[in-house]
DNA sequence: TATAACTGTAATTTAAATTATTACAGTACA
DNA sequence: TGTACTGTAATAATTTAAATTACAGTTATA
């Protein structure tokens, strides 16, 4: 999004971004998709086609950013979290957990509300 | 921790505490030593050993536990990062990903601060 | 004082998750 | 009509995390 922004005149292409993260063209091309989908971004495909920012960096909030990249799931995920259903606490231990990753979540997103895209961006 | 403080008097160990987690006792162990080292359990080794909490549950903060076994790294983590440093962005990135990582982290603690393992506690 | 039940920790194996790669259909430019 | 892209699926390779095995050292107690 830092590339996009510095760049906001060019069709920005998944290879040359793969490049600057030094990360393979595909994982690059499913990240953005999701910045398609949040509305960040725009794609064109064919020669010549690449991706670039849709809004204004000055009013791309990085929580706007961290949302979409994040998904559904929590920051500190329990997927792996299987307890013993017959224990006291294991019986019960995730849902509380799943309050308190809730309350992380919010608090992380409210620390990036308070950052801009192009605040960012200026430090390139 | 929830067990611990649910269970004060007794001593703990670690087949008990991961049968409720259902995970590995030597995993349990090896994080056991983190809350040792910060000084908010001891442990007894030997015949009827286990761990126990130094600490009574309403001084110890979410936070405290946070820290410890978060260690030095930073919650969303940049060890896999390794960007074009012929890149103008790649060759500043991490640096400036490092600082709002430093930031979240910062709030989540803020955030944990204001929980005690009493309050959670007694939610079981 | 021997045995059983623990902690603490290292080394190794296994499993899971992530990343990279390959492939290819579809699109747009020249 | 060829070239250079997106979009996406399938698979392979790599990395990371977890489990397992092992064992030295400690303590309670029969």
């Amino acid at each position: 999004m830092t590339l996009l922004a510095l760049y906001r005149d060019q069709w920005m292409n998944s290879v040359l971004i793969a490049s600057s993260l030094n990360i393979n063209p595909v994982l690059v091309r499913r990240e953005l998709t999701l910045l398609k989908k949040g509305n960040l971004i725009e794609s064109k495909e064919g020669k010549n086609g690449g991706v670039r920012l849709i809004k204004d960096p000055n009013t791309i909030l990085l929580s706007d950013i961290f949302n979409l990249a994040k998904g559904e799931e929590t920051v500190l995920s329990l997927s792996k979290n299987t307890p013993n259903p017959s224990c006291r606490v294991g019986k019960q231990i995730n849902e509380n957990l799943m309050l308190i990753m809730k309350t992380i979540d919010d608090s992380i997103i409210n620390t990036l509300k308070l950052k801009t895209l192009e605040e960012f961006k200026n430090k390139f």
